[in-house]
DNA sequence: TAATAAAGTTAGGCTAATCTAACATAAAAA
DNA sequence: TTTTTATGTTAGATTAGCCTAACTTTATTA
């Protein structure tokens, strides 16, 4: 049985490999994450090592062994569906989920989670257009575009968010994005890649740091056509 | 804001209250019931009344302040909403629901356990009979009688039990009691106080300390007459 | 390539929650 | 009322998870 620190830190390295497109993380990041001092990730992972759940090495990279990526995956699991559920049953909104979630992810209970799969009729994504991993610990990586890669003059659809944190979220919401929005990108300022979008008619100017936060599909992955860029989407 | 163990300390505090029906609780009588050392619980009382949660004095009894039992009445709240969520969408037993509710009930958040009753339909008892208490902190303490104080001959009505472990519950269903159960008392063994009892046409022996965790309203209250012994209901 | 910066490690300490063993007090029984 | 038993307390230790400060190694850059 793991402990609740342990699995968050199991979750950060998760989250870590997926953001960086890495299997390697560092103390430092993974400190960062987990807002604690790297001497003190020093010291969980040996705990980590010795119980076969990390591999690493004394000035190395850190790496998640077969065991822990599947404790990690099922904490992603509970986590997400856990905001679904505040989300569709609960009336709880995008940038509310993701704190209660933090907590409700420990609950140890096979059962409970089996049941709240069914409940929620077996979601694939979370209100913040993450992928759910399903009961076999099967998660749909999605490689995907970010607003700032998409090219002048382009349209694309707005499918997840990269930050979850609720002062993100609120900005989103303000600046009139969601889920599935068409976005048009009309223009970037060469100097400071400041942007200049239209969704629904409504045109905003959002900044670099903003946009590399959005997920999208760009319109040339929606036709079929070769990206020029990254490609949008690669199943994993 | 209290911690884990600090919540469970007044749940248990507010639940001996209960259970003997006094103020005034016993260091060795929480110990036993946290499965914690005296020691243990000498030390957190410390912290306890350094925080006003408690009153006590050396080699004096333990009491609620109001604060504490204000926060233990929410911890309880808490406890008994998820076992009604449990046991009425989730499916399940009576005898699961204790152990998921122990972790649940921790979680910190206002919204969700506004929205959980709401859902529940604002529930007044959980599936072990017990009732919840409300929004404000109010709760109906019924001091009942339990099956052992039955005379023989008489009828009783099952509604709720005392003691919540699974082992138990899992003998009470195996009996082929459930809560608002007709049960009549046959006879009653001299020497062990073993009882016979029928419900819904099947007899069964059950010992005295079984009969003692099993809550009733006895023949006498439910017809309006006076009880012989102790009251069956105590409003408070 | 040598100097500097960044990343990672170690040693020693702290707090919360637990324990054991020894001791003190209060209650019950003889 | 004295002894015994039950109850409660203290001191000292342990573990998990965290810290700071000093140090070491690796990476970067001038």
């Amino acid at each position: 049985m793991l402990s609740y620190t342990e699995e968050n830190y199991l979750k950060a390295l998760l989250k870590i490999t997926f953001d960086n497109r890495s299997e390697e993380v560092g103390t430092n990041e993974l400190a960062n994450v987990l807002v604690v001092k790297p001497a003190t990730v020093n010291d969980m992972l040996k705990k980590l090592k010795e119980k076969e759940l990390v591999e690493y090495k004394k000035y190395g990279k850190i790496t998640l062994t077969a065991n822990g990526r599947k404790n990690a995956i099922e904490v992603l699991r509970k986590h997400r569906l856990w905001e679904t559920f505040l989300y569709e049953k609960f009336e709880f909104t995008w940038d509310e989920v993701h704190e209660v979630a933090e907590q409700l992810e420990h609950i140890q209970s096979g059962k409970l989670i089996d049941k709240l799969d069914k409940f929620l009729d077996y979601p694939q994504f979370d209100p913040h257009g993450d992928p759910i991993p399903n009961k076999k610990g099967e998660i749909k990586v999605n490689f995907k575009k970010t607003l700032s890669d998409v090219e002048v003059g382009n349209s694309c659809r707005m499918v997840a968010v990269k930050d979850n944190s609720s002062s993100f979220l609120q900005y989103v919401v303000k600046v009139g994005l969601g889920i599935n929005n068409e976005i048009k990108v009309l223009s970037k300022q060469e100097y400071d890649a400041l942007l200049v979008i239209e969704v629904n008619g409504v045109k905003s100017s959002v900044s670099q740091k903003f946009a590399e936060n959005i997920f999208v599909v760009c319109q040339n992955c929606i036709i079929g056509k070769t990206c020029s860029k990254t490609k949008c989407e690669i199943e994993k």
